[in-house]
DNA sequence: GAAGTCATGTAATTGGTTACATGATTGA
DNA sequence: TCAATCATGTAACCAATTACATGACTTC
């Protein structure tokens, strides 16, 4: 049996790319994993002291006045990581409240459910601007790194399942509008 | 504030078709719901118990030898579902260990990481097969339940989402097989 | 000098799965 | 008779968020 916490994972792989601070991982996992990935502090700077203590990491203090501790990754910490990146995907389980509700939409009014659709498209549409500006942003920067085209994979998903929500949305609205009349 | 756990609504949500017990509940969770959300009996059980502590579902014992247990939903379990069904659906948290592994890409080998798409792919098209049965399975009854347009509303929902998944995970096979060359 | 952000951390609580215990019924 | 399924339930554990506490630095 292994663990269902990935929050090791997502530290040691941000830190794979330079030394980072706790607020600092909080602040990238917030942007950059943003659609796919979350972290609270409440599981950062615990997992951060477990990790120093198993050796996977290093701490220094490079606060002056205020308290301020950034992380490395050491070559256990990389073997691990690598290792976690080897094994296959855990199944992973969704939960949409959404599909819930209009599951048993029979029990609304219409207008209520069409504002839940409603509400769940607008989200999705801005989401999906946001996906454009990261992609932008990033297809603008000619000095390249390592995992450029990585980076650009995770957000292509963000688009095509996005797109696909809203396809759905509206196809669910025409539906819904029907039933009406 | 209010409450996270959704176990309660799913069961008054099913009770509200037909008495069930909390077995069943599990059962139609695992096979109606597949794909978009779960139950375990650690939270069908308890809850059940403390819907009929609140007075939102009566018991009836149904059970010859055998012990068993039959749950019908009341009238302040309908004005309860109701009310939940009536409210926004609150943010819901994706987490997506496959993106994870993927932003993470540039450290394994591109045809371990191929391995995960692949998987990923198979996965989603399998289930894409299942939904399928499903629609026609729905279609074929003439005897139309109040919720079917409901049911495949969310059938149409994975079906949009999974074939999205498969566009993805070729788009992102291709661009690593290019990558190797 | 107030608001916002940088910065670290813990405690309480909730949410949820898994493993375990127990036993009857059904069908091959 | 053996495996599968029906059936209920709890305890232990793990995962994760939220609220709280504290304080420095920056910018308007």
């Amino acid at each position: 049996m292994h663990s269902k916490n990935k929050t090791r994972y997502v530290i040691l792989g941000l830190l794979s790319e330079g030394p980072l601070s706790g607020y600092e991982v909080k602040k990238l996992v917030t942007i950059r994993f943003s659609g796919f990935w979350s972290e609270s502090y409440g599981q950062i700077y615990p997992e951060l002291k477990k990790l120093e203590a198993g050796g996977l990491v290093t701490k220094t203090s490079t606060g002056n006045t205020r308290t301020r501790y950034v992380y490395s990754i050491t070559g256990e910490g990389f073997a691990a990581l690598r290792s976690w990146l080897q094994e296959p995907v855990e199944k992973e389980l969704v939960r949409l409240e959404i599909l819930l509700k209009l599951y048993f939409g029979s029990l609304i009014k219409p207008e209520n459910l069409q504002g839940h659709i409603q509400n769940f498209r607008n989200e999705h549409l801005q989401y999906l601007n946001l996906l454009g500006r990261f992609e932008t942003e990033l297809r603008s920067i000619t000095d390249e790194h390592e995992n450029h085209p990585f980076v650009l994979m995770t957000i292509l998903f963000g688009q095509k399942v996005n797109q696909a929500y809203l396809e759905w949305s509206d196809q669910v609205l025409e539906l819904l509008k029907k039933r009406q009349r």
